[in-house]
RNA sequence: GCCGACGUGGCUCAACUGGCAGAGCAGCUGACUUGUAAUCAGCAGGUUAUCGGUUCAAGUCCGAUCGUCGGCUCCA
């Protein structure tokens, strides 16, 4: 008999060679029912795992990570059995579970259409009907190969197994896949499943590698039931509105051109408006918490690039000016502030006595991305970053970085967002220590110091190896959009090795020359991006003190076009934004308009009010009344100046 | 850059297998002065992304380019 701990601490007792299906069955069916992978001892096992000592079990449903991943796998095998009977000549690359679904990538020399993806869920949902027994079999090496003799991708993968790593399979009907697991026990489990894909399959690249084959990829997601399913998709759908690419053109926050290109968006006045309160805010922040403003130019000679590096690593990623070859000087415009900044602190002499020295620019820059890779204001080939170098002694590192970080929480707590990010150490790849410069000591040294201000700072975070730069570790923010998908709006970045290559240093206590440490660090990010976050946190409802309008008035009558040119005047006066809308027909409509608009207020300006100097106002949390002028003024500067006591209005 | 879908007035969409580019909203002008999803009438607005080809005839078919979207790779 093994004793086996559960959940609470029970402790049941089973036979020797007993599953961890039947532990489940032996607390109930419908958690048996519900059971598809497990932990035993911390360790992810398969529900046909076989109890042979004493242990801990932990029964993992679909809502653990490991049970819905497992339900998903499965649900990826589904897909490539189904892929398999329609098409036979498709070679089987991967299909693992993603965070909302799963994928099974196939090599079939082109992508699937539209209409075969409809056939292959209808056949998956037949495998599904089915209901398969899905059974696991281990497997030496030389049999493996044979048995998947003619797919070639699988043939890869098992050559890539460790020696000794063990090589399972699972079988489910006719189709057989090379899989660690775990799986579900039967192909009806999986009740709910759809593909997604209105437009055919993906491409992806073999091993993500773009020198492989560009192979095909299906993308779909499954749930315990399908109100499960349908609410997904909803949700999804709600989530488009929200996309700052069409609410921002909808709400004239910018727009694009084709004769100006892509990547190039143009900001027009209301979101123009609202970067610009974004970057005064910025920079009187930082300037408040020691920052020096620099303003550098957006474009340099090939010469100082090639003293950056940035001539032989990043040439492909320049706008270059003029032709190397005829002209006799080159330029390039920027694509990093950091050469200019070293070189602003490079026209001084410093002493250790100065340091650090903390230097903050609006900075734009400009990169060439290819052309599949620009979205939105989300991928730009021309960008403008709250950019800023810090210099230092290396044991002021941690505390400078301390202090980043704390401004960086403050910008977020400001803009609301603090709840929404992610944090990421980015570390060096211990297995790849020829990509880094610097020795082990330096990188476990300035990990250690990264880790640290994140403890300090007390937010959760994920360490990941190999996401480093190749001069140092950093620190990354990350914000999920409407689409799931995460991209950086932060980063910290530590640099034990610039400051040598531009020979920037410090006079020491002793007197000597010294190189210092470089902090590379954003406060807000690029803004265009986070103008594309705070789009899509706000859906396009933007905190008072950032709305590009924060009043709109509408006289119900052309009779009153006087007074309400007297109510903006007072208005602007005081600093409000605000937007007068002077047809008076309507009236109905442009309230609906005004909404839509996303205005924080929106005032009506009539007889009745005339005469008290009083207005009607209604403000999009939904409540109205009658106010008088000066007090609705008083309301709005409130609203407004909250934002430097580090408190958004109520809608927060 | 790669794989795929797509591109018709400012916006949303129409135009059967190739056969005269059309509507609603927005805009402008005039009338109406009226408080929460729409007052009436009129006007203007398009070389159907661009260039080329096939055809008696192209928004529609073919090719190239540009752009947009979804992936991959890369990245703030």
């Amino acid at each position: 008999m093994v004793k086996v701990t559960l959940k609470d601490d029970v402790v049941k007792q089973f036979k020797k060679g007993s599953t961890i299906l039947d532990v489940a069955l032996s607390i109930s069916e419908g958690l048996a029912r519900n059971t598809f992978a497990c932990e035993v001892n911390g360790q992810l096992e398969d529900v046909r795992f076989k109890l042979e000592s004493d242990c801990k079990v932990n029964l993992l449903g679909f809502d653990s990570d490991g049970g819905r991943s497992a339900f998903r796998h499965t649900s990826a095998h589904i897909l490539a059995q189904a892929v398999k009977r329609l098409f036979k000549d498709v070679k089987l690359a991967i299909g693992p579970s993603i965070e909302e679904g799963f994928y099974y990538d196939f090599d079939l020399d082109r992508s699937f259409t539209k209409d075969e993806i409809v056939l292959i869920e209808k056949e998956m949902k037949k495998i599904v009907k089915e209901n398969l027994e899905i059974e696991i079999f281990e497997l030496g090496r030389e049999e493996a190969l044979e048995l998947m003799k003619d797919e070639p991708y699988k043939v890869e993968l098992i050559n890539d197994l460790p020696e000794d790593e063990k090589i399972t399979f699972y079988k489910q009907g006719e189709f057989v896949d090379l899989c660690k697991g775990p799986h579900l026990l039967k192909t009806k489990q999986v009740k709910s499943i759809k593909l997604l894909g209105e437009d055919g399959s993906s491409g992806a690249y073999w091993k993500g590698d773009e020198k492989n084959k560009m192979l095909a990829r299906i993308y779909g997601t499954s749930f315990l039931k399908n109100a499960d399913l349908n609410k997904y998709l909803e949700a999804k759908e709600e989530a488009k509105k929200r996309d700052h690419n069409k609410l921002g053109r909808e709400l004239k926050l910018f727009t694009t051109s084709e004769d100006i290109g892509q990547g190039l968006p143009l900001l027009m006045p209301k979101g123009a408006k609202v970067i610009q309160l974004l970057q005064r805010f910025i920079e009187d922040e930082e300037e408040k918490r020691g920052y020096k403003l620099t303003k550098t130019p957006l474009m340099a000679k090939s010469d100082m690039y090639e003293k950056s590096g940035h001539w032989q690593h990043y040439k492909d990623g320049m706008f270059i000016l003029g032709d190397e070859e005829k002209d006799k000087e080159v330029f390039a415009l920027r694509p990093m502030t950091c050469p200019f900044q070293f070189t602003v602190y490079n026209a001084e002499q410093h002493s250790y006595k100065e340091l650090p020295i903390r230097y903050g620019e609006t900075s734009t820059l400009f990169r060439k991305e290819s052309s599949g890779e620009m979205h939105g204001l989300i991928r730009l080939r021309q960008f403008t970053i709250s950019e800023g170098h810090i210099v230092c002694m290396k044991e002021q590192v941690e505390d400078e970085i301390k202090e980043v970080l704390e401004l960086i929480n403050f910008v977020m707590e400001t803009l609301g967002i603090e709840k929404d990010v992610k944090y990421m150490l980015s570390k060096w790849d211990k297995t790849n220590k020829g990509k880094y410069i610097g020795d082990e000591k330096d990188w476990e040294e300035t990990q250690e110091m990264l880790r640290n201000a994140l403890n300090n700072l007390e937010v959760e975070y994920k360490e990941v190896d190999g996401e480093a730069a190749f001069y140092g570790p950093k620190i990354d923010i990350l914000f999920k959009n409407v689409h799931g998908k995460e991209d950086t709006i932060i980063t910290v970045q530590l640099d034990f090795a610039l400051a040598e290559k531009f020979d920037m240093t410090y006079i020491d206590k002793e007197g000597n020359k010294v190189h210092p440490t470089t902090i590379h660090r954003t406060s807000l990010g690029c803004y265009e991006r986070t103008l594309a976050m705070l789009i899509e946190k706000y859906a396009g409802v933007f905190p008072t003190w950032l709305s590009p309008v924060q009043v709109k008035l509408l006289p119900i009558s052309d009779k009153y076009n006087d007074y309400t040119k007297e109510v903006e005047k007072k208005l602007k006066r005081s600093g409000i934004r605000v937007e007068v809308d002077s047809r008076a027909e309507k009236t109905g409509y442009k309230i609906r308009e005004a909404t839509l608009e996303k205005v924080p207020y929106i005032c009506v300006l009539g007889e009745k009010e005339e005469k008290d100097n009083t207005i009607a106002v209604r403000s999009r949390k939904g409540d109205e009344g009658t106010e008088d002028v000066e007090g609705f003024i008083d309301r709005i500067i409130k609203e407004v100046v909250t934002r430097e006591n580090n408190i958004i209005s109520e809608e927060k």
